[in-house]
DNA sequence: GGCGCGGCGGTACGACCGCACCGTGAAATC
DNA sequence: GATTTCACGGTGCGGTCGTACCGCCGCGCC
């Protein structure tokens, strides 16, 4: 056996390089040349850990997938045992939005890959399971709140509203103030209907 | 002055092509050619009315934002008088939202841009400018139902709500009927407190 | 200590891209 | 009816794309 490489770790630094490319130029700037370029490796590189283009930017995807929810779990770990279903959510909402410059970039190539998967159906299953298991996350954490009538539409509701406030506050539409009063606000009517 | 050619209609024509096939394969397979060919139009043709790319791209943005701009107050000029803000909000979102396939295919095109402004910033004006307009509108809306504590978080919030749905719609994550539901969940949250 | 194989760089190919630029044809003007 | 002017169609150029493929380098095993 020759030279002992880490097989996942250069395919994750490769894929972060395309993060870099794909949030500053958009997707369609993805090419195996300026990945490598990002990467400071050689093309051939990049091909021999990727075997086609359809192959890296599924992994690419994956690897979003998996940082967003160990950013979730991260942050709901670190609020300490059961401090109650509302700032449970608050902090898993927030936790997902693009309120930071580093979120943003993740936001914006989170966004291309959306548009991305709308044409190629294919590659939409694994988002479609991620929204399905977070839904059923948040529809449980607002039953055990108690005051919604329908608790499935409202977490339902909830979800629509934290990605559509995501897409706006990416596109410049709402300030991080106006997406945050508008989270406690849907919360407020959620959790403690006047 | 030679030939008479509606200059509008031709430029119009030809965007209806580009979002054929953008609906159908994406904005990166936009280009000259393709959308030439869709039009049946040579791609002579086409770099007669648009000079470059980017000036088709505009072009075509515009026109998505017209015919959203149009659909809506349509539907709500179809209301009749006055029917009240509640029956006015629903149908002004059930009107946005992707539930057939033609403005399924729309929205398909809309969210491409949408990643597309997201990374060219110069292009992003008028969509902001068109979802103030929107957040003004609702925020009336709401207002006038007279229940919400803060009728700008909600009108903010019922905005995202239904970007959000719209997404998920698209992405396949919800069936109309889920969003329908969420969406007049929301509605009774902000309209009927229990 | 040669050998083999994985890691990797580099090059070449065919396709497609945006765009510049040509020529032609026809309608309106004089 | 000559001329001007716009409306196209077609071709070619320079560049980038994904991908196939070759060849070297160096480590680990027999």
């Amino acid at each position: 056996m020759p030279k002992q490489v880490d097989h996942r770790a250069r395919r994750t630094q490769i894929a972060d390089a395309l993060f870099r490319v794909a949030a500053e130029q958009g997707l369609e700037a993805v090419s195996l040349r300026h990945v490598a370029a990002a990467a400071e490796v050689s093309t051939g590189m990049v091909q021999h850990y990727f075997r086609t283009k359809d192959e890296m930017m599924a992994f690419a995807m994956a690897v979003v997938q998996e940082r967003q929810q160990a950013r979730i779990t991260e942050r709901m770990a670190r609020l300490g045992a059961d401090p109650g279903p509302r700032p449970m959510l608050r902090t898993l909402l927030t936790g997902v939005l693009p309120l930071d410059d580093e979120s943003r970039a993740y936001g914006r190539v989170a966004l291309a890959f959306l548009a991305y998967t709308a044409v190629r159906a294919e590659a939409a299953a694994p988002l479609r399971e991620q929204t399905r298991e977070l839904l059923g996350f948040v529809a449980g954490l607002v039953r055990s709140g108690g005051a919604a009538k329908d608790p499935d539409a409202a977490a339902a509701g909830l979800l629509a509203a934290m990605e559509g406030l995501g897409v706006y506050l990416l596109g410049g539409h709402f300030t991080p103030e106006v997406a945050l009063r508008a989270l406690d606000a849907h919360l407020d009517m959620i959790f403690d209907p006047a």
